[in-house]
DNA sequence: CCGGGATAGCGAAACGTTTCGCATCCAACT
DNA sequence: AGTTGGATGCGAAACGTTTCGCTATCCCGG
């Protein structure tokens, strides 16, 4: 059985609450003598502090929880939560914070998985890409725990952090506008994420401010993954009329389409630009170089961790942010080809 | 203030044990219609349960705690952990476990460290890729705490899951061997991590049973990171005696390689085979696609949380696995070059 | 010589649960 | 009728801390 403060007072022969204020440097002062042989003797019995119970008392576990998002399978491996998990265990490690990740959030009943949340194991909650029809914010909401989301939130009072993506619309089609392109088509990701929404509806609103041309049929949802952009971009590209360029809601519909193109012998960027978004590590590596729009989401992490752990620490709530992208060209994009400009 | 226990149990003027008793399902019964009552009062009041305490009594977290390798910064981006978090978190999720990830596992001190991995808040541990010489095993080993390692450890005794580090170098340098190979060079990872080691030390064997070439100056540490990777490569393929193969450990020193391969103008595979380590996603969807072996780290990952967990429910400890990787072959091997064989 | 502020230390309450021991009651056996 | 035993429910201990209230001692200046 674990040694435990107990045990450490009856050895010495002392009590209780002088053992706490030895080794807390406690809120009252310990003769130096004595704080010695507690800690030998705490040494010596392999006494270990339990959290649990200063945490029962303190209302503190140093502790921030983030709740995934429930549209992948394989969370973990979608870059997106990857990159806002490093940000968060960067930020969390420089305040001194370990991360809990729940699980099953999409399994669970919404108020047993409140139950979840709110049992006192985590100081504030982040929620990474929660869909915008989520009931469980409200439910949060009542309860005094800080919490915030990386990504849009479709609330106005919530401390939310999230690029800004009208903006970065705006980067990519200027980009494949100023090469020449007129004919572009949009494969969007989860219509049950804001920022999904939102791309769409700046993708649509560009194309009506530029006079492209983009008929309903190029608008398709590929799912924010990697197969569903393939199957998309085979639809829109095995026809006869097709885009001159894809504008893609994040990278891995980009990649998808790259291997559609590939494996309909279309060349990119000859006869297909297309432009992604987020800027995933892998971006550099494929082939072409993908070009694409820089989200800063290790940033935006970190800024919802501090901002989190800020309001644990008895700061008032600031404001979300909302931070530009940048666009960054690599080889999938260039003018588009003459024959298929003329075919149209 | 959130409602407890005893406010439920004043409301209705019963007794705290016959609320719990009500709410769980308790190990007593309790009439139908108090149970009703109890619920109601428990939604109206806002009731959750605190785990803290629950967890003090019952000595249960059902939460998983995971030590990540100390050897990365931007550890959360490294594509072994992300694998490995993955086949945990999937796993946990099956287990209904949760998952918290301890920070500063670099920063603190030893026994500060320990003082955060069995302060209660977790079940079990899992380490991923530590270090050879951590302390930190036979620290927590003298606790009653289950744990086990994903990757191997330098330690008999321990619940350990990893590859068939010995038969993946043989597979690969059999593949090289088998293509017309015979100057091969090596590319190491971190000498602490038992893994990089051992796949040194075996690739050192195949070299002298298959009676290959490869100068010590070709067998060098590259950190298990791309930019490591790139160096390195710089240098033995900068030279006049060149090999005409690198086996890396793992794959993202051949992204390096293969960059490095591009910025020195020497094309892959037909002047420079490469051969990579642990396929992760982005080795399908570089240029050329990667040869690499693939290390069944999600499936390590399930087992080694599955093993821990059962050891939690009471079974009796099992042993660790050691699984075997596949060879997948794409487009970055290919026979050596015959101008280059003949040269040296 | 005395009053007063540190200094030292103890005991107990509190945090929110779970669960054991005990008491009561009523129905059903023998 | 007496015994058994399940159902029902209460009170209290326990988990391992932190911290408050209280008392006692000591040293120092007036």
């Amino acid at each position: 059985m674990a040694a435990t403060i107990k045990d450490i007072a009856r050895a010495l022969n002392i009590s209780v609450s002088t053992v706490s204020y030895a080794l807390n440097g406690g809120p009252r002062s310990v003769p130096d003598h004595v704080k010695e042989s507690v800690h030998r003797v705490a040494k010596e019995l392999g006494y270990r502090p339990n959290r649990l119970a200063r945490s029962l008392i303190t209302r503190r576990t140093h502790t921030i929880g983030i709740v995934p998002s429930t549209t992948h399978r394989d969370i973990v491996l979608s870059p997106f939560l990857q990159g806002a998990l490093n940000g968060i265990v960067n930020e969390a490690e420089a305040q001194h914070h370990d991360v809990l990740i729940f699980t099953r959030c999409d399994q669970l009943e919404v108020s047993t998985l409140a139950d979840q949340l709110l049992d006192g194991r985590v100081d504030c909650l982040i929620f990474v890409a929660i869909p915008s029809n989520s009931p469980l914010l409200d439910l949060v909401r009542e309860y005094r725990i800080p919490y915030a989301t990386i990504s849009s939130a479709n609330f106005d009072d919530v401390l939310q952090f999230s690029c800004d993506n009208a903006q970065g619309v705006g980067l990519a089609i200027e980009h494949l506008a100023g090469l020449g392109h007129t004919r572009i088509a949009h494969l969007s990701g989860i219509p049950l994420l804001q920022d999904s929404i939102l791309r769409e509806q700046a993708f649509r609103s560009e194309v009506t401010s530029r006079g492209l041309y983009c008929p309903e049929d190029w608008i398709r949802e590929a799912g924010f993954v990697w197969h569903k952009g393939y199957d998309q971009a085979m639809q829109i590209l095995g026809s006869e009329d097709r885009p001159t360029a894809i504008f893609c809601a994040n990278d891995e519909i980009a990649f998808g389409v790259l291997r559609a193109a590939k494996s309909l012998g279309i060349s990119v960027p000859e006869e297909l630009s297309v432009v992604g978004f987020d800027d995933v590590t892998v971006a550099e590596l494929v082939t072409p170089g993908l070009t694409t729009i820089r989200q800063p989401i290790s940033e935006l992490a970190t800024l919802a961790t501090r901002a989190v752990v800020e309001i644990v620490n008895g700061s008032i709530a600031g404001n979300g942010q909302t931070l530009p992208n940048r666009l960054v060209v690599r080889s999938s994009t260039a003018p588009p080809c003459r024959e298929l400009i003329a075919s149209s």
